[in-house]
Formats: C-alpha cells, structure tokens, sequence
DNA sequence: TTATCCATGTAAGAAGTTACATGATTGA
DNA sequence: TCAATCATGTAACTTCTTACATGGATAA
C-alpha cells in the first residue's frame, strides 16, 4: 500500500487539494501513516495520468492555483480493489525499543529520560484521539479507538516495568564505576 | 536509526555472521523492525570499511565461507552514541487500519475475516512473546513484554469493537442493494 | 518580527525490497 | 520429492524524505 492508494481513499471522502489531503492525512492516519509533499504531489500527478482522479483548477489571487482533485469511477474501482487484498502484515520501526533493547549500554539518566518523554508523548497522542473519537465516521471512530487503546495500554505497561530497564541500566553503571575502580 | 546501527547492536550481544544476524534480529526485534539479506551484507560491508566492525572468515565445505563479525571499540562507541539520541516518533505502516478506514467501501464478510485473520495473528505473536520473556536479558524481557501488552491490548479493542465497523459495512451493503432493487 | 498558514512543485539522494545467482544438506 | 536451512552477495528497482524554489497573508 502506497501513498497513491491513501490518496485514493482520502478523495473517497471528498475532494481536496494535494494540500488538503496532507493535512486530512494528518488527522486520520498521523498516528500509523504519513506523508509528505513531496510524495503526495507526484503522486496526484500520476494518478491524474492514469485516469483514478480529475482535477479542477481554482484561480487564486498571489497564491499558486489551487488544484482540486476528485475520484473518478475508475479510481474508485481501483481503490475498492486494492482495499480488498488481505493486509500484510504492519510495519513498525521504533527507535525508542531499539534503545531500550540496549539499555543496558546507556546511562540510567538516559533511559528515565527516554521513558518519560514516551510516556508523556502517548498521554498526549490519547487525549488527541479520544478527542477524534467524537467525530467522523463509525470506521474513523474504530481507528482512533484502537489507537487510543494502544497508547493507553504501552503507558500502562512502561509505567509498571520500567524498572526492569532502569535498574538494569543502574547495575552496568554500578559495574562501570567497580571496573574503574578496579584500575 | 538505519540497518546499519541495528548490525552493531546485534553485534554488541555476540559475534555473528551476516546470516545470523538477520536470525537475531527476528528473534528480538521481529514486531518492530525488520531487515532483508539485500541491506544486512551491503551494511555489514560499510560498517568494516568504516572501522565499527572486523570481520573473521571462517572456511566451510561446500558452503560460501563463513563471515563472523565482531564490534571493535570504535564500533560501540558509535553504537553507544546512536542510542543516546533521543529516539523518534515511532513509523508505522498499517494496511489493516486503512482498510478499517474505509471499511464502508467493503463487503462485509470481507471487513469480518480481516479482522479473524488480524486475532489470531495477534494471539500467535502474544504466545511467541510470551515464550521470549522467559528469556534473554531484562532489557529484552521488557521489549517482549511491551510487544505481548500492545498485542493483546489490540486483541481485546478489536473483539469489544469490531461491530462499529462490521455494522458499518452490513449498512453500506444495504444500502447498495436497495439502490440495485431501486432500478 | 517571527512563525505559521496557504499552495504547488522538482531534484537529489537515502534506504530498503525483490529477484537473481549458486548450491549442498536435511527433515517431512 | 519438496521445502527449509545454511551462506553470501549484487543489481535493478521502488519508494519516500529532505531540501530547495517561490511568496503573500495573518496571527502572536
């Protein structure tokens, strides 16, 4: 799945400008999905060629064109298809487990630190879906719900094992300061 | 946090050769990263170029020759370093949560079985975590343990909730059809 | 006066995937 | 007999990000 099929899908519930669909994105997807101008416009631009989506110029005044883009039968044809393919499986790529799987390498300032942030991020990300959860579609609803539930589940989990991490980190650092000693 | 920076962290929990790298890292990282031959043999490459590993050949029959790679001091400093940036925002790509997006756009038994397939997928990764966190360092204890609370976080939202979406496509498919008899 | 919003686009480059090449061994 | 495991590597390709180019309007 690619940035022209959510292109697709974003048309699906109205037209928008490539602009406007960046910032749709943001507040459907933000939290597993995104993208950037410089994937979206090219990406319009193709769709355009293929015939999945038309575009109505709006003239405006000191300000590039505005460029309105809706779904064509086609491209709705196309995205229903896609939409169909059974889901692979999802890709995560998180710097912040990758740190906490070496741990025991950082500093024990460090880690607190990184878990905090973390935590205080999700706080943040479950009132801002708890918030979307209150509008859109029973499907937009679903979403934020499950994000909302992830996020409070993570907090939850970071704040009753974090000690796991901590203290092993205390321990190296303990190990550390004998080893210097030790010289 | 590239392929490269994942190679040294393997590396910082034993000497392993490209293949084995790539066996660790399903081992541990598996629900939150991943990485193909096609980057590990190039970054393994890179990072001997650069000093941040050595490499020992050891002779099979039959076999390509073994390549066992170990860090070398300016490899775990460069390690150490890398962790103590503070991680960024987590990517996620998620081709199931788009397709719940626009789950009115699908037939109904089709949302139902994603969501079949999305549970048992989950409760095989939370049984395979389960067994993870029995063993290996606490550090690696507490990410499996952080992958197994979010999989069965999911679990749970997705059997309370899933009519929202079911219930959803049931409608739209109604819909559809009284159209189809309206002709 | 500084940042953010609006508005589109291109070009260079990073990073990774997939497919290919090669091929014996072992378990189902 | 068929798939998986072991073992490394390259090349083509896809996809996306970042930085640049342009620039008025508006809110803090």
């Amino acid at each position: 799945m690619d940035v022209r099929t959510l292109c697709l899908g974003v048309l699906s519930l109205g037209d928008a400008s490539g602009y406007e669909i960046k910032k749709r994105l943001e507040n459907i997807f933000s939290h597993f999905y995104d993208a950037s101008f410089g994937s979206i416009y090219p990406a319009l631009n193709r769709l355009q060629n293929e015939g999945l989506v038309r575009c109505e110029t709006e003239q405006q005044a000191k300000r590039p064109d505005k460029k309105v883009y809706s779904l064509t039968v086609d491209g709705r044809l196309t995205l229903v298809q896609e939409l169909n393919n059974l889901p692979g499986r999802d890709r995560v790529r998180s710097e912040f487990l990758v740190a906490m799987c070496f741990a025991d390498l950082l500093p024990a300032g460090q880690v607190a630190e990184m878990i905090d942030r973390r935590i205080a991020g999700h706080r943040s990300q479950v009132l801002e879906l708890a918030e979307r959860e209150s509008h859109g579609t029973a499907a937009q609803r679903f979403v934020a719900g499950y994000g909302r539930a992830l996020f409070e589940a993570a907090t939850a989990y970071l704040e009753d094992n974090r000690y796991l991490v901590e203290s092993e980190a205390l321990l190296a650092q303990v190990d550390g300061d004998r080893a210097g000693v030790g010289d």
